[in-house]
DNA sequence: TCTGGGGTCCTTGGACTT
DNA sequence: TCTGAAGTCCAAGGACCC
């Protein structure tokens, strides 16, 4: 373990919902909440001003509308977040070869790989520089923790929220460390802290005088030695760079549970499909195939295939997934369906078949900015507006979505660099005037073109949602 | 009040092989 | 030839993280 506070860990605060603020000047100031807006969606981010309310992430979105009802809410806009987070990491990429992204608004840094730091002094100053760039780059704000481990610069990173840095000095660990509770150390969850809280162990404190064999009694032995060694803050975790996906999933939760087995297996095919899109898109293909099944009661499955050779090969993908399904009841209903494929590989046992008779065809994605109209239904063609989506109007220049039903969309024309809310105006939702944009960069002159961003190659955590009725 | 989506790692237990 | 031990693979579920 080394001893000067070289790694730094970056988090930036209340991301989506910041960036959101950033964008709309109509909102700064304002409880903003980013996440599912459908009966069964939960909070990805609240604004600072919106957790003051007791709103906080993964909460049940319909929870936070009792909490903050006059609260603006947003479905999230994945590609301009990507895009800002693209920025910050290329700032973090200037200081040190090794960073390890951990999500979009958060990595850890190792300084002293990159030169960028070698004690406590040059971290600090470095810390410190991070923060006046990433301000003057994206206009966000962001906290930075240093320490010597990942955990302890992670931990400090929180203790700096929001918009803040702490450094932990080498020496003070145990003593920072033990009066917390066993819930900052990571891997201890609701479920390991309630075990550990049954056996008389709140704090990091009692982990230690317990004892390393109780601990792995009570928690099996990979958890209670590595946890053990975490409440003495050892952790000689590296910082990686680059990490190869293990498994590439799709899922969906469904607005209201579906009944009739011919829509489940409709619904697995397509999501086979998207899983399948999703892994030759990051050149990939596998061995096992995974069924995931929610019932109505909340009660989750899994059913798992291993197959000869790994595939990519929408067909036998789907087919796979049909015959899990056939080993499963649905009865009574199901809220979410899953297909995933692990095991991977970069390469497939059909390559040659596939080459010669041509590539398996897949159908296209849906967008999820104008979902696609149902044509089968014979109906009107409606075009459907994402809350918080960009937009411009022929006449009124730039805006975004405030809400949208009833045939009407509420647009609010305004732009990152106003300085006052912008005016608000409704128009038919079919308007030929109006037609969905790329989000303005949030710096004058800044580089945020997500349209021309480039992706992050592999999977990643973040993901794009459903579309969601649009309300604010 | 009613719980998303995309991942990772660990544990347990059965089947199979050596 | 039979049996048990050990190792490996696979399936399923749980916990955790962001």
């Amino acid at each position: 373990m080394r001893t000067a506070p070289t790694i730094l860990h970056l988090d930036m605060d209340a991301f989506y919902a910041s960036a959101e603020q950033a964008s709309k000047p109509s909102l700064r100031g304002k409880a903003v909440i980013v996440g599912g807006l459908g009966p069964r969606g939960v909070v990805a981010t609240a604004s600072y001003e919106a957790r003051v309310l007791g709103v906080h992430s993964a909460m049940p979105t319909a929870q936070a509308r009792r909490l903050a009802p006059n609260a603006a809410y947003l479905t999230p806009r994945f590609t301009f977040y990507r895009a800002i987070s693209q920025q910050v990491m290329g700032l973090l990429h200037a200081m040190s070869p090794l960073v390890e992204p951990l999500s979009l608004d958060e990595a850890f840094v190792d300084l002293e790989a990159g030169g960028a730091a070698w004690d406590e002094a040059s971290a600090r100053g470095t810390g410190v520089r991070l923060r006046q760039e990433i301000r003057e780059v994206t206009g966000l704000t962001g906290s930075v923790g240093l320490a010597a481990s990942k955990m302890l610069a992670k931990i400090a990173s929180e203790q700096a929220k929001p918009d803040g840095l702490v450094l932990i000095e080498p020496g003070t660990e145990r003593a920072l460390l033990g009066p917390m509770s066993v819930r900052i150390l990571p891997g201890v969850g609701p479920a390991t802290g309630d075990h550990l809280r049954r056996a008389g162990i709140t704090t990091v404190e009692e982990i230690v005088e317990a004892g390393e064999d109780e601990v792995v009694r009570l928690l099996g032995k990979a958890h209670g030695h590595g946890l053990y060694a975490m409440a003495l803050a050892r952790d000689d975790r590296a910082v990686v760079a680059e990490r190869d996906a293990k498994s590439v999933s799709v899922e969906d939760t469904y607005d209201v549970d579906i009944h009739d087995r011919v829509r489940v297996r409709l619904e697995v095919q397509r999501l086979a499909d998207r899983c399948v899109r999703r892994l030759r898109g990051a050149g990939l293909s596998g061995r096992t195939i995974v069924l995931k099944v929610r019932r109505y009661d909340f009660s989750t499955l899994t059913r798992s295939e291993t197959l000869r050779g790994p595939t990519d090969d929408p067909a036998v993908v789907r087919e796979a997934a049909a015959r899990l399904l056939e080993a499963v009841d649905t009865t009574g209903g199901v809220r979410l369906l899953g297909v995933g494929v692990s095991g991977l590989a970069d390469y497939t046992q059909e390559d040659l078949f596939a080459q010669a008779a041509g590539e398996p065809e897949l159908p296209e994605e849906e967008t999820v900015e104008e979902a696609v109209p149902d044509e089968s239904a014979g109906q009107a063609v409606e075009r459907r507006w994402s809350a918080g989506h960009d937009v411009r109007h022929s006449v009124y220049g730039h805006g975004w979505v405030q809400g949208s039903g009833l045939g009407r969309v509420t647009v609010r024309f305004e732009t990152p660099e106003d300085k006052e809310p912008g005016r608000v105006r409704t128009f038919r939702t079919d308007d030929p005037d109006l037609e969905a944009v790329d989000p303005l960069p949030l710096v004058p002159g800044g580089p945020v073109r997500p349209s021309e961003a480039v992706p992050v190659p592999g999977p990643g955590t973040e993901h794009e949602g459903r579309a969601g009725r649009a309300s604010v």
